[in-house]
RNA sequence: GCUCCCUUCGUCUAGAGGCCUAGGACACGGCCCUCUCAAGGCUGUAACACGAGGUCGAUUCUCGUAGGGAGCGCCA
């Protein structure tokens, strides 16, 4: 239904201000962004920082900052408001309460006196006999006279949802399909800690609800969490988004992402001077096909995603494929955005020199070197380059530039006359000695650019026998 | 251990029973262009995890097997 546009489509990017935004995360965020774009909805960013010992205000700020980064502006959020403010569910401690009053009141939900420790054992002998490790259900069963007895001894509890019995949950998920789970197989959990914080199967649920969101993308770690946040919803009688599972993102090895594989963080490939439409454009194919093959600038991604053509399978994340869109991005660039982009005030010749031999800005450093700095000493195959023309071949050519006005045809054609030699023979020898490197821009370009006393002194030192 | 999910070229994927001698993109190789690289054009190598079952026919349906992953947390 929500692909007919029949109800208002509202999507939600939901992250813990716990680190930078993963790549992972970025996809799900894009996604959802995409949907309710594509829909004519809202994008809501919700910061889910009921962890107060690791949610930070810095990441929280990061985290923005590189969402605004990549484009995906929301509609309503912590920074800019909204009909269900506040958006940062630290804030959100009154609302959270009444629905912890209503649990409790309907025998819903019951407090747990268990502590860490007693868990934890429960767990590992639970493990140890073959059983599923799940709450055993020990305060479950406490009269009212038991738990007032605890109370008044100020013993800490947290409150647990109490799980129906013999419930068969069934859900359609946007990208699984059908699926049915046994409340059996689920333990009470907790829904609010002992500190008094709402913990995130219940405050994620319910946030979503009550903002109206219609649609929740996440990674597929959550697909067998979902009957819980049902069961939840379904107790307060709140409605239920549709969710979708999307395939988890994976590095280069088929194991999940994680800092080993180098960056992994939008922030991280930010910082290395990858375009955010590159970036973009990756994450678009990744566990999703579009109708179009090419690039796409943002504004046109949302008529081109498919939610129905969201992967089941994890993706591997390639860089060899960002690199892929990093290359097609810059090729739409103007010169002064490369300039910018390229951040050392390089001239527009030299910026128009480069611009097709560079992925990263880190890559125009030794062209900015070959032009006015020094040459690093050359490596084999290069070396090999420079022998085989000779010290009379340079000899030559020092003479030759002398007369050439820096204009490498007159220099060539010089050589060519006094030499025989033709072609590569006469290019490749003088890229080598000039630039230090068998590959690069335009050598004639390059000429021009450079000190004549530079290119002089390059010709020069090999010019002599050793 | 229990529950659930996933499995097409190296990678991202198309494919929803005959259109598939399995298509595209990236990467890789070759050729053209060219002083080199890049770009561009042409072109090549390369995949349905395995086994059964149903069907006239399976990449597509069913069931197993194997491999990978997730969940079972006072993390999200």
């Amino acid at each position: 239904m929500s692909l007919n546009n029949e109800t208002p489509v509202v999507t939600r990017f939901a992250p813990s201000p716990t680190g930078s935004l993963h790549l992972g995360n970025a996809r799900t965020a894009l996604f959802s962004y995409l949907w309710a774009r594509k829909c004519g909805g809202k994008f809501i960013l919700r910061i889910e920082d009921t962890d107060s010992e690791r949610s930070q205000a810095r990441f929280r700020d990061q985290l923005m900052d590189d969402m605004r980064w990549l484009g995906l502006d929301w509609d309503e959020g912590p920074d800019v408001g909204g009909p269900s403010a506040p958006y940062s569910q630290a804030e959100r401690g009154e609302f959270y309460r009444g629905l912890f009053a209503r649990l409790a009141a309907g025998g819903l939900a019951y407090p747990c006196y268990c502590t860490p420790e007693e868990l934890e054992l429960s767990r590992k002998l639970q493990r140890m006999s073959g059983k599923p490790p799940r709450y055993a259900g020990t305060c479950r069963g406490l009269t009212a006279a038991q738990r007032a007895e605890r109370e008044s001894r100020g013993t800490p509890s947290t409150l647990r949802f109490a799980v129906p019995e013999n419930q068969s949950i069934e859900f359609t998920d946007v990208v699984h399909g059908p699926q049915r789970f046994a409340s059996n197989d689920i333990g009470d959990f907790i829904i609010r800690r002992e500190n008094g914080t709402p913990a995130f199967f219940f405050c994620n649920a319910v946030d979503d609800s009550a903002m109206g969101v219609t649609q929740v993308l996440r990674g597929d770690d959550h697909l067998t969490n979902t009957p819980r946040q049902l069961m939840l919803l379904k107790a307060l009688g709140m409605r239920c988004p549709e969710y979708g599972h999307v395939g988890l993102l994976l590095g280069e090895d088929g194991a999940p992402l994680s800092k080993r594989h180098g960056s992994t963080s939008a922030h991280e490939f930010r910082e290395r001077g990858f375009l955010s439409i590159a970036v973009l454009n990756h994450l678009f194919r990744l566990g999703h096909t579009s109708d179009v093959d090419g690039w796409l600038p943002l504004s046109e991604m949302p008529q081109h995603f498919r939610p129905q053509h969201l992967g089941r399978a994890p993706a591997r994340f390639e860089e060899s494929q960002l690199i892929h869109w990093q290359k097609v991005s810059l090729e739409r660039l103007s010169a002064e955005a490369i300039g910018a982009w390229l951040g050392a005030g390089d001239s527009t010749q030299f910026i128009d020199l480069v611009r097709h031999n560079v992925v990263l800005p880190a890559d125009a450093i030794p062209w900015r070197e070959v032009v006015r700095g020094e040459l690093a000493p050359l490596r084999a195959e290069e070396q090999r380059i420079v022998e085989a023309a000779g010290a009379e071949f340079f000899a030559v050519a020092v003479e030759a530039y002398e007369r050439s006005n820096t204009d490498l045809k007159v220099l060539t054609s010089i050589l060519k006359e006094r030499t025989g030699r033709k072609g590569a023979d006469i290019f490749m020898p003088l890229r080598v000695a000039l630039t230090g490197q068998a590959h690069g821009p335009e050598l004639a370009l390059l000429l021009k650019l450079m000190a004549p006393e530079t290119a002089r002194r390059r010709l020069l030192s090999h010019a002599k026998n050793p």
